[in-house]
DNA sequence: AGTATCACG
DNA sequence: ACGTACGTGATACTG
């Protein structure tokens, strides 16, 4: 016998959110839908994902409740319900009697009471408990039992509220949610609270006076305030908040836990419903489940020796493997397949057999994959190349919405398009320390699934693709460059051991010496690296003034540390300290790691992952090698090339990103100084200061600098204050004088953000997209972000493209120059290569030509570079 | 597993 | 009044 899980759900709430989430559907009949629509999924969601064994869905009885004798505004102010809204109860009702879960109200009682009352009883007999709501009000029931499911954004997506969960994002215990109501009110149902206590407040109160009683009881400790003044003259409006949030734990009822036993659905009846208001999609997806769900019993055949009849002109091609480190990790199987044929080898067996080899050497034998760039690797591995890739489902799709990213798997990445035959990794492998590879069998159906959804999506996908616009970005750049990353991470770099072992030491004596006499300063010893010791040393012990505080304690970041510098002479040594530990731990003990028996590491670069189209680099990252700081920078003379009397070569865009915005905002002055490849920040500064070139100085150019870092960004007053250590009104008026002065950028930061809430996305200069479903939001920090990344997105997004494009006419000009010059890697705005010096003078004109003609646009594409010994040497 | 910190463009 | 710069990844600590 399974343990029980009751499921509670507050009815009218979830009803109210479905209609709000959704835009106003009416089917044939003019019925409107979208609330029991709604309602449906979130049902078919809970049903499926918690498999409950008992269901309760309550509901508000009527106009008055006990509540309204305690306070007759309760609920006042309230819009009526819409009629729109009313008329779908009876539906909703209906089909909750088809799914058979119990309903029930109670005169006089609300949802909550019926919820709260059913909670403690199955508290006390220890069941495990679910409670869904769109009322955070609910959130006090939690407890290790019961756990609150609060709906977040849309109609599907929950929060889930466990005691633990509270504690972190409040601070508080769920008994103290009913406090933090009293204090601050609640708007929607008409709570009073305290005037002028808000959240922040009341959760301050809270962690030290615990209750609203605790509160009142030390009321007379608190310094005079505002704050006080308004606590001491709404007493007793605090008391009766507190008893209108409180939810009844024994309310009347006529319900026993034994009457909520969930049969299951009558999918009959559900059907029926579904029927009537025309929910195709649901009815279409229901039939599709059934229908596929035979389809998992596929026959396919293992092969031990692959044949002539076994290759198709167009097939799925895919390698199952062990983990994502495909450079090492294990081949487990490799899958062939189309609709009609399904095949599966064992094992890397398939990459010896020649006439595997020729079939996947064969340019004209089209190959659809799930990861062209993993599989081109893996082939490589075996001594194999990897040709006629036609399609990868995670460059699709991720062209598509960079929010579907890499980083999910396949199953996930499938439901987007609505195909769900393929299961989840980790229902396979297991996870954590538990993961292993399946049986043969089940390894096998798993791989097959997988393949045959590469093979079904290609279509519908590309299809998307065309009518966005996207086809071109997706098959003539990300394709493409698929294949120019995988040449690269499989070449890798040459990292020279000795010489990171030999910085290793030196720094070794140094993080000691220095720990030394940190701890000597502090007078006893310590963990540095702990920012909550170190933050009860500064702050405490020696009683330096807190700046900044985090979520759990003092912030002891650099920022704050720096302000700190010349109070005491333990600052600088601590930042010292955290300076070289970063470069011991990260750069010269993590780097070592990753070095292969080829004496080269052989980073991944994810091409489907970051939300602008920038390309991340993992295991190792060679993206953030350091350069800021000499001491960081010495780290790059580890990086060597690969062949003796051979050099590292470098070459860099200039201001690639202000130049992309000078030619998308085509503001005349700015498009002017690129043209006449002037000093940007100078000019800036000249602009926004108002003064001559000769009279900018340092500091200006410094400020101009960072206005310009801060336009790319998508300005705020704050972010610039803090970059240049200035106050707010200083850095709005920098703004304001660049915007006036640069009256096209304003124009163009100004289109982003109405374009982003005209189309919900928004587009760099080769069409890739981000969409922005947070630029419509009513909260005000989610909205700022959004319309920040709108301005930033295109103009990073479309850097992002043109150096794309670079490295594939780069790639295909080395290849039909017969060069033997090789790129290495890509940082952003930056590549580099390595180089026989007797190619130097040919690549020295060739890198930047070909970099700076990747595109065209309005303004000049402007190159650096230098070479060396060593990549540190190229500066 | 989440948080703080810090490395890069 | 709200509370922020944009985009990443690796490490150490801590509950």
């Amino acid at each position: 016998m399974t343990n029980p899980k009751l499921v509670l759900i507050d009815g009218n709430s979830l009803a109210y959110r479905a209609f709000f989430a959704l835009p106003l559907l009416t089917n044939e009949q003019g019925i409107h839908t979208n609330a029991t629509y709604g309602f449906t999924m979130m049902l078919q969601k809970i049903v499926e994902e918690e498999q409950p064994t008992h269901m309760l869905i309550a509901w508000d009885a009527g106009k008055t409740t006990f509540r309204h004798a305690t306070f007759s505004e309760y609920k006042g102010g309230r819009q009526k319900t819409p009629p729109e809204l009313s008329e779908q109860f009876a539906y909703i009702r209906k089909l909750v009697d088809a799914y058979q879960i119990p309903q029930y109200e109670l005169d006089q009682y609300e949802a909550d009471d019926i919820i709260g009352t059913l909670s403690r009883i199955a508290e006390e007999k220890n069941i495990e408990t679910i409670v869904i709501s769109g009322d955070k009000d609910l959130t006090q029931l939690a407890s290790d039992k019961t756990t609150v499911q609060i709906t977040k954004k849309g109609i599907t997506d929950l929060e889930s509220y466990t005691p633990s969960y509270i504690q972190e994002k409040y601070g508080l215990t769920p008994i103290q949610i009913i406090d933090m109501k009293g204090l601050m009110g609640d708007t929607s149902d008409n709570i009073p609270g305290v005037p002028g206590v808000g959240e922040k407040t009341a959760i301050k109160l809270l962690s030290a006076y615990e209750t609203v009683e605790g509160v009142y009881a030390h009321i007379d400790e608190m310094k005079a305030s505002k704050m006080k003044e308004k606590l001491v003259a709404n007493e007793e409006l605090a008391y009766i908040s507190k008893q209108l949030a409180t939810i009844e734990r024994a309310a009347p009822i006529e319900v026993t836990l034994d009457t909520l036993h969930y049969p299951g659905p009558d999918m009959e009846a559900v059907h029926e419903i579904w029927h009537q208001l025309q929910f195709k999609t649901l009815l279409e997806k229901s039939a599709f489940q059934t229908e596929a769900k035979e389809l998992k019993d596929i026959d396919f055949e293992v092969i031990s020796s692959w044949e002539d009849s076994h290759f198709e002109d167009d097939m799925t091609f895919h390698i199952e493997l062990y983990d994502e480190h495909y450079h090492t990790t294990e081949v487990l199987a490799v899958v062939l397949a189309t609709d009609s044929k399904h095949y599966v080898m064992k094992g890397d067996a398939a990459f010896s057999q020649p006439l595997f080899k020729a079939w996947l050497e064969d340019d004209s034998k089209q190959k659809r994959c799930y990861d062209v760039k993993a599989f081109q690797a893996v082939s490589k591995r075996f001594g194999c190349e990897l040709k006629g890739a036609s399609f990868d489902l995670v460059l699709a799709a991720y062209i598509s919405d960079p929010s579907i990213s890499s980083s999910q798997d396949l199953a996930s990445l499938a439901k987007h398009f609505g195909y769900t035959e393929v299961d989840e990794e980790e229902a396979v492998y297991g996870k954590g320390a538990k993961k292993k590879a399946p049986e043969d069998e089940a390894l096998f159906h798993h791989a097959l699934r997988k393949a045959t959804a590469v093979w079904e999506l290609k279509e519908p996908v590309e299809a998307k693709l065309k009518e966005t616009k996207q086809y071109d970005l997706y098959h003539e750049l990300e394709l493409p460059l698929a294949s120019v990353l995988g040449e690269m991470e499989s070449f890798g770099i040459k990292v020279d051991r000795e010489t990171l072992e030999k910085m290793g030491v030196e720094l070794k004596g140094r993080l000691t010496e220095i720990e030394q006499r940190i701890h000597a300063m502090a007078g006893e010893s310590f963990n540095i690296n702990s920012p909550k010791q170190l933050g009860v040393i500064l702050f405490e012990k020696i009683g330096l003034t807190p700046i900044k505080k985090t979520k759990t304690g003092y912030s002891t970041a650099a920022d704050v540390l720096e302000k700190l510098q010349g109070e005491h002479e333990i600052i600088s040594e601590i930042l010292l300290y955290r300076q070289l530990g970063k470069l011991q731990s990260t750069y010269i003990e993590g780097l070592l790691k990753e070095i292969h028996d080829d004496g080269k590491v052989h980073t991944r670069y994810q091409q489907a992952l970051t939300s602008t189209g920038r390309l991340s680099s993992i295991n190792p990252n060679l993206q953030n090698i350091p350069i800021r700081i000499e001491e960081g920078r010495k780290i790059r003379q580890a990086f060597v090339p690969s062949e003796k009397e051979w050099v590292v070569f470098a070459a860099d865009y200039s201001q690639i990103e202000l130049r992309v915005m000078a030619h998308m905002s085509q503001d005349e002055k700015l498009v002017r100084a690129f043209q006449e490849d002037r000093d940007i920040h100078t000019q800036t500064a000249m602009d926004v200061f108002g003064v001559a070139a000769d009279e900018v100085d340092g500091n200006m150019r410094r400020a101009a600098k960072a206005v310009n870092f801060g336009i790319i960004y998508g300005i705020s007053d704050y972010g610039l204050s803090q970059s240049l250590n200035i106050t707010r009104k200083e850095a709005a008026l920098f703004i304001d004088n660049y915007l006036t002065s640069f009256p096209g950028v304003k124009h163009f930061m100004d289109d982003a953000i109405t374009s982003a809430k005209r189309d919900g996305f928004v587009t760099t200069i080769m069409n890739r997209r981000r969409y922005l479903p947070d630029i419509t939001s009513s909260n005000f920090n989610l909205r700022g972000f959004a319309e920040r990344t709108a301005m930033n997105t295109p103009i990073q997004g479309s850097a992002a493209d043109i150096i794309k494009k670079a490295m594939i006419d780069m790639d295909r000009e080395l290849e039909s120059r017969g060069l033997k010059t090789k790129m290495l890697l890509q940082v952003h705005d930056e590549l580099i290569f390595e180089v026989p010096v007797d190619e130097l003078e040919e690549i020295q004109k060739l890198v930047p030509e070909v970099m700076e003609n990747a595109v065209e646009l309005s303004v000049p594409l402007k190159v650096d570079f230098a070479f060396g010994t060593t990549w540190y040497e190229t500066k």
